[in-house]
DNA sequence: AATGATAATGGAAATCGTTTCCATTAACAC
DNA sequence: GTGTTAATGGAAACGATTTCCATTATCATT
């Protein structure tokens, strides 16, 4: 653990929000102006796959970091992606029954399938309350 | 309709896979040498927004388009995805219940948040058969 | 056929997030 | 304090996608 990893950790765990490597960048910067971005992202890498942060993308071409669930505060999440504005929204309703489901499609497919799952992806996509067209 | 989309729209058609727009340009050169990268680019964005063809991301760094599910055959479907080989399972195991469930969600997240939700992304990762480490 | 307006085209260049390279520096065991 | 190794950051490379722009096809109107 280096000033530099700490740095970018800190961030994710400060933040409640979703966070491109730029973002953690720009947020690091004014204080350690010696970490730079090929730093962020090695340390980012280390991270996802240590399992302390999740990566994610929301399709607009960079991609975003989150704390991982057991250490958010937030538990388990799935996201809302406004096609509008890009602006993703948590939510955890029926996050249990999802949750339930999932787990018993994924002893179903990783039997069927030979597959060992060990993670996965829900996003609903759509446009946000300001992004609405007004009905036609 | 032109030449070039026709090309583009019949290559996704026909294929049971899912396609890179590099993919789609190289299967379409042979037969019309004329068509470049850049239309491929422009047609599948057409596509995209007129519902006929999905566009999918898998994270592998390319965007991958699939004919739409009223007219593939297939039928709605989500993914398995292998971290190891890249390979994409299309499975639809479970996908009555996962419908309705999503639906549900959808109806509440949508009422909650104000959010008009017209699309939804599920994606199962892990390892497949071939890329499955021996268990230790 | 000739005209003119508009849509579609493809190649080159630009864009931009991310990776790779590599020479320098920090850490640390001996 | 010397040697080995891991970590670093800046520049350059990378690669998928977009943008630019001059050319070409389309097609309704004379």
């Amino acid at each position: 653990m280096t000033v530099g990893r700490e740095a970018v950790l800190d961030v994710i765990a400060q933040s409640d929000e979703h966070l491109s490597a730029e973002d953690i960048y720009m947020k690091i910067h004014p204080f350690y102006p010696a970490v730079g971005l090929t730093s962020i992202y090695r340390t980012l890498d280390i991270l996802v796959s240590i399992g302390l942060v999740r990566k994610l993308d929301f399709g607009h071409g960079r991609a975003k970091y989150e704390l991982a669930e057991d250490s958010n505060g937030k538990g388990h999440h799935h996201h809302l992606v406004c096609r509008g504005c890009g602006r993703i929204i948590d939510y955890n309703d029926f996050i249990d029954e999802e949750l339930a489901l999932l787990k018993k499609t994924e002893e179903s497919l990783s039997r069927k399938y030979n597959f060992r799952i060990d993670n996965h992806l829900i996003q609903f996509y759509g446009f946000c309350d300001t992004c609405k067209k007004p009905e036609r």
